[in-house]
DNA sequence: ATTATTAAACGTTTAAATTACACTATATGT
DNA sequence: ACATATAGTGTAATTTAAACGTTTAATAAT
């Protein structure tokens, strides 16, 4: 039943996780390290992005979809095929170089690259098998191959994308505060934004649903609760063209 | 100096060509036909994009340009790598089995997808060795492999991105008028836009620019010229964004 | 019980942008 | 000179965005 890997042709996933309580934008990576047999000295000592081959029968969603569900358990996650990388040169650095050499496979290798969404707290790190730990996405890591660039593009395009489709809601638990949904545009846009004009602004929109019930375990004035609906959402758009020509 | 072809993955490309005159949006296709040897029975006829397998020591854009030099003989078009393409059974109906067992080609190949922007008078077919012909993008032809849906995905993107970012221009000559524009727009999206409004909103961008010249060879009243800046675009704006959050 | 503290929640005014809508102007061809 | 077809203009009503300060509700401290 085990298929076979295309060799040259690979999947990467940037995961983008959002964790409402310390406000901060992360993205998931595992740790790549390779000491001399002989020497022992140190060879490779950083970081990089989950990615596999893709199979003889696979789609390159499937190939995206199981490279999650081994990294943190999950399926049925938010997921975006932003980019193709295929530059002949991607993976010639020389630590690159050695860790190919050693892991025997392609040099000239195109990776289709995908971002996913997620809440930090939904994936537990402490039984993960590839080391794998959030960095903020403003404070990155030493990076293989050319993961930096793909990371870097992926927030770009996270940037745009959840200002014209509602995407941010795959960040945040179901029930958020107004503030919350706030705090997380600050951090994916990097801006100020004004909570009086933000906050009526989003409580008019149909799809934002009023819950019954308010924060609790929190030591001030506890907020109203919300959530969002899908249905409510799609049947307002065909098409959610949000800018004006 | 002749480098190796890499026989799983390719590029093609979506030529969009708009047409002032006649105001339609095109494709460029190229014709597919093959015809049996012993009985001439035609076993394929139809469209698709062009395409062409990339080489070692090529980048993804360098193979797409390549195609479009090859196909137009033009180059430093306006070009967007927009999603890739790789489920396994996307070259597997009848016809494309056939012409890929005469053409000697991988069948599970991926194929990074690339649309340009094009005026079609700027292409001269009749000696075009594809035999390439331009088809409006909402009465195409029977097409071959997975390109129908390509297509649709190119344009797809393309409705989105020409309300943020201003790459209608590349669709029109340098010299245009204001109604120029707003028929492109239309064409694109498919919408009836008001003339007056439109033409205020357009006239008061300052990359707009007035040329001290008037359309010539109407029969009726000539129209004001313009072009686009795209310096003064790019100052402007450092990262465009068109929404209001 | 009263008071202090902190974050949530609310409202108004001004400016800008969008929409809807009908007539005038101008160059050309007859 | 006149007809014709397309270019080009203006205003009022509505909606949306931006900039601000004050009140409210809960817990924590006295």
């Amino acid at each position: 039943m085990k298929s076979k890997k295309i060799k040259n042709i690979s999947v990467d996933c940037v995961v983008f996780g959002y964790n409402t309580i310390e406000k901060s934008l992360n993205v998931l990576l595992i740790k790549r390290y390779l000491e001399s047999e002989t020497t022992s000295e140190i060879l490779v000592d950083d970081y990089v992005l989950t990615g596999y081959h893709i199979n003889e029968d696979e789609t390159l969603d499937d190939t995206a979809s199981r490279a999650l569900k081994e990294l943190t358990g999950l399926s049925s996650l938010y997921k975006k095929q932003f980019k193709a990388f295929g530059s002949p040169d991607r993976l010639l650095n020389d630590k690159d170089q050695i860790w190919i050499k050693n892991e025997g496979f392609n040099t000239r290798t195109v990776t289709i690259a995908y971002y996913f969404l997620i809440k930090t707290e939904a994936v537990n790190l402490h039984e993960n098998k590839y080391n794998a730990k959030w960095f903020p996405v403003n404070d990155l890591p030493e990076l293989g191959f050319d993961h930096e660039a793909i990371i870097l593009e992926a927030y770009e395009d996270l940037k745009i994308k959840c200002l014209s489709e509602p995407i941010i809601f795959e960040l945040l638990p179901h029930k958020f505060t107004i503030n919350d949904v706030q705090d997380l545009y600050q951090s994916i846009l990097g801006i100020e934004i004004d909570n009086r004009n933000f906050r009526r602004k989003l409580i008019h929109k149909k799809y934002i649903i009023p819950l019954d019930e308010k924060q609790v375990g929190v030591s001030k004035k506890p907020a109203q609760l919300y959530m969002f609906s899908k249905d409510v959402y799609d049947k307002m758009f065909e098409k959610n063209y949000l800018i004006s020509i």
